[in-house]
DNA sequence: ACGATCGGTGCAGTATCCTGCACTGATGGA
DNA sequence: TCCATCAGTGCAGGATACTGCACCGATCGT
């Protein structure tokens, strides 16, 4: 086990302790229900092994936490808080709409949190993002029409869409009045150590 | 390795190539980027082992991928709409204010838009999540007060919040008019299976 | 035809994950 | 005080992840 395998051995310990903690579990129980050893369990805990997946997928599963979450490098524990005006404005339509980014979470499994305004008339299409990426609408105000993958969704106030955004995808305003919505943009595991030299996919 | 312990290395398999692939890559020259063996590589492609973390930390980043995203299920590709007042409200205030879902992703990596309200004087306090879920607050209306893991926050119209949902944390409107915003919450890998019995956290 | 390269398999050896058990020390309740 | 329960350690042995090498068949360029 090499260096930056005991740092994630480590972090992955501390989870499943917490996560122990928090169900208010024995050691023995977690080994019960995971059917792992209790002495694997202290091991784990410890960060002193390196374990396999299977192992690993068995505690996770046990405290219901999903086994991507046990891997996962840790993040920042601090707040961030972002005054108004000063998010940053991605995009501007021909009419006094914009696109403006709110608030958002560090690699890996970047979340960000969006907020639209969309003059009438106005069109914004969105180049494909990366794979798996998800988005969450929410239409505050007014009246606007999306475009996924070649289906159309027309949307009144109060209405939401949840949609993949790894194709094609527009939104927009065909009514008489401003639209205004939140979008919640998941884009997972773009993280850690991405190399140089060649081009993705 | 068990049944699910197989379909996961499978899963794990097919991803790896997959990545492999689309970098263009031998399976000599994953191998030498890894720093494993190439008869590992070929194992673990197959999905006919069960690899230590330490290993798929190697290979997820030599690939540039990101171990979580290695584990990561895949997910269903529809949009799904849900039109206005449909969304579940889960948390009603006494003053009228409530807090409604109104978009959400499948598990693993749950993504939920929220669409809340809270009266002059109302206080929403929040069961901490699991670990390493994050939130997003984006105020649309009124003014709020946010406290999280003892730090208090003081919000105005625009203004936005990115935290960790997983200490206790509320939100209180502490002003005269009633208060609008919108909340992300993101958990990553609530995957497989919860069990039930004991509650969470 | 020939060599070079690639994906993939079979096998022996070794490194280590993982188990099971015995044990210690700390805590808490009757 | 005595007993039960808990977290954590040390160790021997079995199971298996992992390596290294030899080898096969298919493909491609000359």
């Amino acid at each position: 086990m090499d260096a930056s395998a005991e740092t994630l051995a480590r972090a992955i310990g501390e989870r499943v302790k917490h996560e122990r903690r928090a169900l208010g579990w024995t050691l023995d129980r977690l080994a019960e229900h995971a059917g792992v050893s209790r002495r694997m369990v202290v091991s784990v805990e410890q960060g002193t092994v390196n374990p396999s997946v299977g192992t690993l997928l068995r505690l996770s599963d046990a405290l219901g936490v999903g086994l991507p979450a046990l891997v996962e490098p840790p993040a920042s524990r601090a707040s961030k808080l972002t005054r108004s005006g000063d998010g940053a404005v991605l995009w501007t339509g021909e009419r006094g709409g914009r696109g403006m980014l709110v608030a958002g979470t560090e690699p890996p499994d970047v979340v960000e949190l969006w907020d639209w305004t969309l003059h009438p008339g106005e069109r914004h299409e969105s180049e494909p993002h990366s794979a798996g990426t998800r988005e969450l609408l929410h239409l505050l105000e007014g009246a606007i029409t999306v475009e996924v993958d070649g289906q159309t969704h027309d949307l009144v106030a109060g209405d939401a869409l949840a949609f993949l955004g790894d194709t094609d995808h527009w939104y927009a305003n065909t009514s008489a009045e401003p639209a205004r919505f939140s979008l919640a943009v998941f884009e997972p595991g773009v993280g850690a150590g991405r190399r140089n030299g060649e081009p993705d996919a």
